[in-house]
DNA sequence: ATGAAAGCGCTAACAA
DNA sequence: TTGTTAGCGCTTTCAT
């Protein structure tokens, strides 16, 4: 023991838990006790264990692991839609990011489970198979065959994006109808009648949500909204601008437009640029998500901020507390279903800023940086689609 | 057992090798030979275990067979970059797609390592903990820790790029500086003689080699390239864009310029266009890769294609090939190092055509749509940078 | 062609 | 506080 003690770790080997064991002079229990943090360790032997552990630069094998412990401590981010469309819209990045760093805080790892083909073959791969722990299932559309089959097989997972009419299902979701309600309001405050909105694909239920509280919100200034003032997009760039030429189009031509994505907000500035007309001078645009590009357009882009972070953080913080959860306890019929508040960020697209929102703004980041754990216990009343 | 055989299988249920066994009136070794194709079991029992596993629904358990047969079979696509940069430019999404359906033929699993944090830990858990079996890595820079630290551990990984410093790696590779080349012949033959190029990140390989594949290519017909020619982007379009609108300061302007690829391609023709020129009238722009926005841009643009399908599929195959292989002749020495053909696709972003490309090209594609089976043996001597 | 038995490296009662 | 002992569900010799 003496002399193997401050070997060097070879590379490309391996050691056990009982290999360490022997090295310290223990059981492979104390061993495994040390790595799991059971207090029931001497602190004198804790110590030395941590110490050979380190100079061995051992890692437990993550497979007898989770075959002992009957899981594998991963859990998988379905983003079920096209890869193309994933990556084309900068929202993606930060909700992977946050995901994954929530995870690592848990000591659990993020798989990004691309649902290439809505096959069953993939789908027995991730559930039956139970190569992970639990799913975080985002962007789904409002009918989902893969969520009926999570449910159907009680396979542990959380939604991003809401499910009003399953609410025994965990969901995560920004506030997005409040939101483009304020980006009505925006609007209208600012003197605008003529308003139009871009929407998202209405299959998804951010999509639905977004325009119902747009038009809600003008409704309610007490302004109509023409079928032909309603474009949908895809939340690409080019199916925005698509929209926006033909919004161009009508007659008599929107003065102002709200569009339901930033993504999509950039393709429709585009659309007003190549028409030979300004924003927001001819037509105002708000956005929605205010993602970094947003502040960098010309002009700055007016938006709705959603906290893509934090919405995250919290998927993957709550569905390790499902999963971590006594199983009695985490039988659904009382999900949690948690809403975070979205606010309107006011830059430059849709004229004269009125209101000294930066401050406001910057007072609500500071809020924000918590980190989250105030919105776990807000369980929302289910919005009305 | 008869009365049991049919049951459907029950929701959040999963049975074991045994059970099937006992199903069966089996031994626990015949399911297995069952499910691991081997050749000794009787036709006749193999098509009823078989349909008792299919009835059942079953799924071997993946922890326990990664502890039996120590290996994972899952590979890990590693992509060393900011996530942002990953996902702006539509390379990756190709990448990814091609690299999943690949190891899906061979049974394995993709898992995308997202380094966020180049810390220790994540390449512990990457590595020491061998949560996977091997790494791609795409996108090396020129000098990168992670893969000195690959070998050091004498992890298994192919790495895609090329490395002509490290013959032991198997490398898997587009022939960017052929391309580049092939980009700069055809500005030249235009007619064009000021003639500019913004390349990718000098850090890393692949730009390195499309930027001396070009200038070679220029100073082979004879033509000279001031250094206010050459402009340094990142990928991101929007660097090409501020690339491009320092070369239109240059004096006298460029009248052609080779963007290294399409993504950044798109940047600088909106340099243009703001600028209030035209392509190709004023300025003639090539680029590379050959993504599907190529084929859409105004006016669509001239590139150089790169099989990007084929180069993720080559480069799961060759890893898996690599794992598979007896332990004794993976030994590195004497590495793999393919190389893709790239080719030029003629478009309308440099001026007219002057040959019949279009039926070229598609002959071109037939040939590879087979695969990537004929390049499998393609083995490149090391090019020079 | 099939079965029995011995692990793979860990966790988790249960003893001590 | 620590060690002993059974598994976890599979693969893989080795017999038969």
């Amino acid at each position: 023991m003496i002399a193997t003690e401050n070997l060097p770790r070879q590379a490309g080997t391996t050691l056990t838990l009982e290999e360490i064991a022997r090295l310290a002079d223990v059981s492979r229990s104390t061993v495994s006790r040390v790595i799991n943090d059971d207090p029931n360790v001497r602190p004198a032997t804790r110590e030395r264990i941590w110490q050979i552990i380190k100079a061995h630069d051992y890692y437990p094998n993550p497979a007898a692991r989770a075959l002992a412990e009957r899981r594998s401590r991963v859990i998988g981010l379905v983003i079920p839609q096209a890869l193309n469309a994933i990556f084309a819209d900068p929202y993606f990045p930060s909700l992977i990011q946050s995901c994954a760093a929530a995870c690592d805080e848990r000591g659990y790892y993020l798989m990004l489970s691309l649902v290439l083909r809505q096959s069953d073959d993939t789908f027995r791969w991730l559930i039956r198979a139970r190569h992970m722990d639990g799913l975080i299932v985002a962007s789904a559309l409002t009918e989902d065959v893969f969520v009926t089959r999570l449910l159907d097989e009680r396979f542990p997972f959380v939604l991003i994006g809401r499910r009003s009419e399953r609410p025994d299902i965990p969901t995560i979701d920004a506030d997005n109808e409040h939101g483009a309600y304020l980006a009505a309001q925006h609007l209208v405050q600012l003197g605008y009648t003529r308003i139009a909105t871009i929407t998202g694909p209405l299959n998804m239920v951010a999509a639905l949500d977004r325009r119902d509280g747009f038009l809600c919100g003008l409704q309610a200034m007490g302004i109509e909204t023409p079928a032909a003032y309603i474009q949908e997009g895809d939340w690409s760039e080019w199916s925005a601008r698509q929209g926006m030429e033909r919004l161009l189009q009508a007659t008599p031509r929107p003065e102002a437009v709200f569009v339901a994505s930033d993504n999509m907000a950039l393709g429709a500035l585009k659309a007003i640029q190549a028409a030979g007309l300004r924003t927001p001078e001819d037509i105002a645009v708000v956005g929605f998500d205010d993602i970094p590009a947003a502040a960098t357009t010309d002009p700055p882009l007016t938006t709705v901020h959603q906290p893509i972070e934090q919405l995250g953080h919290l998927a993957a913080a709550t569905l390790i507390d499902l999963l971590e959860m006594a199983p009695a306890s985490a039988d659904g019929a009382h999900a949690q279903h948690i809403v975070l508040p979205t606010e309107l960020i006011v830059r430059m697209s849709c004229g004269q800023a009125l209101r000294p929102s930066a401050t406001q703004r910057a007072a609500a980041r500071n809020l924000s940086d918590e980190g989250g754990v105030k919105y776990r216990s807000l369980i929302s009343a289910a919005l009305t689609g």
